[in-house]
DNA sequence: TATTAAACGAGACGGTACGTCCTGTCTTGGT
DNA sequence: ACCAAGACAGGACGTACCGTCTCGTTTAATA
């Protein structure tokens, strides 16, 4: 009777959701108004009302409790609908990432990752939801495209999958070019380009 | 004549190249043995001999600096040999790339990218420097492939360019997958598919 | 009644009296070992293992640091002897000043004294134990010698007073003339050949 | 074409008194305006238009150039005017110092003695400039006094001349009592007090 | 219901590095 | 030869955060 989870706690008090929550928003807070570089543990204490201990208690240090709040400001990972034609379903993919990345957010998302600790269960789990989502999503459309016969099995997929997503980290890393829409229709037109079936 | 230049310099003590070229080396053995977080203009300054006020006065920051050693550490980013036939030319680029970026230097560049203040002067002479020099060499490429009929036109040659070399920066930013030297290959040959010419 | 104190404390860690301690300790070495002119905050807490931001806890600046490690070494600013005739317990309290004084330490006080802030709250508080205990025991030597007929009453006992001590500190001051314990007598004779009561 | 100039003169440019007018003018405008502790090199050179090492050609340190910038701001270190009665002219000489003291000036000329090296070439100067002018007319009055009979030999001449002008430096050293023109005629009334020719 | 262990806020702790200022010395080119 | 300008190595300044550690005070599960 799977009596749900053995409850295998320490007496004592519990963690206080709400003090993790205060600090999460004034995490928030601090990276849209003041940048990454300016959320340090100290100032989220501050902000917040929370004390530092019960902070560190939560996250090892500022890179990973910005990685929580990057992950919290997530608008919507959600991949594309199912119904639609695949080249139309991958720019639209495409033109959402931009759309939510154009921002001081998609800058934020390029310093937590080069910051943090590449290796650390955090930054698995931020770079799962932040980046990966997407990927897998457009792993899971090129796929079904492929057997749909709408494309040609693609020689390597995760090289081809970091073509199409890859372009767009690398104008927020280097900023040799900004972030526009139309870079989407760009990167669907060369994988459909890429791919296409023999003679169609 | 090659009167060379007239000389414009200002009064006063110019500045010492020892100096500067001695902190840059410290800043380079520092990168190298400790990494990018500990490369701190305090430790470049006991470690060169060489005063922090001199530092600064060459540099505005950390960042600054390790973009400048970061810089003198390219290896080669001379682009692909000119005869080649095109596909094999990137190919050969990219596998460079791959081998000289799969280092720790490789990640210190993201760092460096991601941390610096992306307006500066610095950081603009650093991405032309460090990252754009291989772009560009890329750009011939493709431009004389264009020319010779070995490609069609592409219609939109900055996002193909950074379909290109984004993968690599992306998976040096997000370490998702290994940056390994298959990725060239399957980037050179999807452009190339994408872009084959109509009847070939 | 005198229910003393409810132990009036804010929240967070107290001060820990350690640390002061150490950092005094360290300071008092210096000032023997170094001098006044070395006293510095880096110096202080680099040989007393405390660390910089719990000494500007403590200390406003390294005046403030010096002068309460100046109080420390206070030797004893133990007033005259009661019972002594008044001429001679005032010869004896100069006499003990003069030897505390002429050594390393009457030029640190008035270093110490010269370079603070003078409406500082520690400025005063160094004023009073360090020259004011000495000079009101002497105002109280005055007056008992009033009192008891063997001096007439001093027009302006706070001149008379600047009188007695101040020429100790004039000399460790300008270094015109030794600080030596002749010094004593020939003060206490001024005084009280100037005093004298009338018929004598 | 450049006929040498055979005007006999050492050879090489001749040391600009110009140079060292513009460094002490602008010493003294920092001590005024920004006092003791602001006066640095630096400042001086900055303000002045002076190179540092043409400052340092002509003083060791800031102590010195300070120094010499308080002397050159003596008013008048003009002794009494010698037909006066003694007690009348000691009195008239206190309350010029006292007037002359009660300013900025007077913590100034502590604050230099008691930072400067005592021994230095540069401090006797100052203070035989600075102090012992005054100290020393002090000293011709009450001889001329005893001479003529309005005073007793005093025992200790050195003892009594620091009683009568150390109260001043006291003052301003300590900073217990303001150094108001009162205490010129109680110190001067004691010391004629206390010389009083016996039967008077 | 009382106990009790852990979480809480506050904030001091030893550190490290910051970026600035000043020191006293040393090149420069100019006069 | 001396000047101004200004760079140099060095070192201290006072501040900001780091991550850890007491403190005294809740708080909630357990006994």
């Amino acid at each position: 009777m799977s009596q749900q989870d053995t409850s295998k706690r320490g007496p004592g008090r519990p963690r206080s959701a709400a003090a993790k929550q205060k600090a999460l928003q004034a995490a928030q807070d601090i990276l849209m108004k003041q940048g990454f570089g300016r959320l340090t543990i100290e100032a989220v204490a501050s902000a917040s009302g929370v004390g530092k201990p019960t902070i560190y208690r939560n996250w090892a240090n500022a890179q990973e409790l910005a990685m929580e709040a990057l992950i919290l400001q997530s608008p919507d990972t959600a991949p594309s609908n199912g119904s639609a034609p695949p080249r139309a379903a991958l720019t639209a993919q495409l033109r959402r990432l931009i759309t939510a990345f154009a921002t001081t957010r998609g800058r934020q998302i390029t310093q937590a990752l080069a910051s943090a600790d590449p290796d650390s269960e955090f930054t698995r789990a931020f770079r799962n939801r932040v980046i990966l989502t997407s990927r897998e999503a457009g792993r899971t459309l090129i796929e079904r495209a492929v057997a749909d016969g709408h494309l040609n099995q693609p020689p390597d997929i995760e090289a081809l999958l970091d073509m199409i997503y890859g372009p767009l980290f690398f104008r927020l890393l280097a900023g040799h070019h900004p972030l526009e829409p139309a870079l989407a229709n760009a990167i669907a037109d060369t994988v459909f380009a890429a791919l296409a079936p023999s003679h169609s």
